[in-house]
DNA sequence: ACATTTGCATACATACGTGAATGTAAAAAA
DNA sequence: TTTTTTACATTCACGTATGTATGCAAATGT
């Protein structure tokens, strides 16, 4: 084959992105081979080690395309909202309505179920990443809510934000394990949205 | 070498258990060889090829050494308690209990984060399955909870259910990402504790 | 006591995956 | 236009994992 202009140099580039997805989600990532996700996408492992250095490489270009910390997702609502408890509901409602685009389904699902760690990558360190942001973000909002007075009295902002970030936490892994048993945005705002409730000092504003 | 008694085969095999989990737990499911196995435990692949159809059935001989249903986890608390939500209480406390067992520890941290599906096991479908009988207990104890009035009102059996669920498995993959940094038995406790608070109509008693 | 089976070890055949080296034709630079 | 990169394809050398076949001495059955 013939050389390709940049702009067709990219789109192969994005193509084995895409196929590793694919291929990764259905086999694993320990037993797909670079072969398999070259001929996937069209090409030959002579592609895949022109655009990426290893499997590794490969694998990281992944999931750099999905990652989102949840304070970009708060600030994509929009307005600034006056109660702290409130902008946790809306930020989580855009986490959940993104992990039920297919891209970042599949890549997720990967990254939880589908790899173990291997060569220098470590699955669990960006899990764990992903989770001590979300914590921090967390213990900021229920901070400033128990600070306004928020809270139900007798429950300490620790626990509460421990409380919600096991539930999205577990939410997250249950549905992962068969996305498309249910819709997760639906299933985790009626969780969510009672569990907001149970802490509020007035329930009747949350509770939906 | 010569041939073992039936105590010596029983001994190694177990002995080829033992080190397929430390080998699994250190490098991973899929980097792991046979081979690798079978010196770690002193022994050639010959061994392993014995007491073991291949690298899924020795899997799966693993996880069988680790298995308990949340029932037999109730039952072992001995006395049968009058509230069902003790009942829950109990139960998921042997549950954690057991988890800091070194032994359950490293298996529970290969299923979850040191394997991916292989061969014909699908370590998705253990989790599910362990999810699943999880939840039907944790609903039938919660919907008797209901039917005695123990249940804050205005929350629905089903929403205290998955609450409660969403906790226990976010709590656990949480503690999994790194079982050394803290006692899952108490902090998990402390979280299951104030989430029975929450739900109960009578807050004094499950608070603490 | 002898035959048989068991519990492995060893050897072999096969397949596969990686990474690097090399080839090459067209695009981009000069 | 000529030269130089670029964007791959092809080939090769190497290691490594698997499954099976075979060997063998001691334990076990008779």
């Amino acid at each position: 084959m013939a050389r390709r202009t940049k702009a067709e140099a990219e789109a192969t580039r994005e193509a084995l992105l895409e196929a590793a997805e694919e291929v990764f989600f259905e086999k694993g990532v320990a037993r797909t081979s670079l072969e398999q996700i070259a001929r996937h996408a069209g090409m030959t492992r002579g592609a895949v080690y022109w655009h990426f250095h290893n499997k590794a490489d490969l694998f990281r270009a992944m999931l750099d395309r999905v990652r989102m910390p949840f304070e970009a997702l708060v600030a994509e609502t929009g307005a600034s909202h006056p109660s702290p408890l409130e902008t946790v509901r809306l930020g989580f409602q855009q986490s959940l309505l993104r992990m039920e685009q297919p891209r970042h389904r599949r890549v997720l699902a990967i990254l939880i179920h589908r790899c173990e760690f291997f060569g220098d990558i470590d699955p669990c360190a960006v899990q764990a990443e992903m989770a001590g942001e979300c914590l921090d973000a967390l213990e900021g909002y229920f901070g400033e809510a128990q600070r306004l007075g928020l809270l139900k009295e007798g429950i300490a902002t620790e626990t509460a934000t421990r409380l919600m970030q096991a539930i999205i936490s577990g939410i997250f892994h249950d549905w992962l394990r068969d996305p498309d048993a249910y819709s997760i945005h639906e299933r985790g705002m009626a969780l969510i949205n009672a569990q907001l409730a149970l802490i509020s000092r007035d329930e009747t504003d949350t509770s939906r």
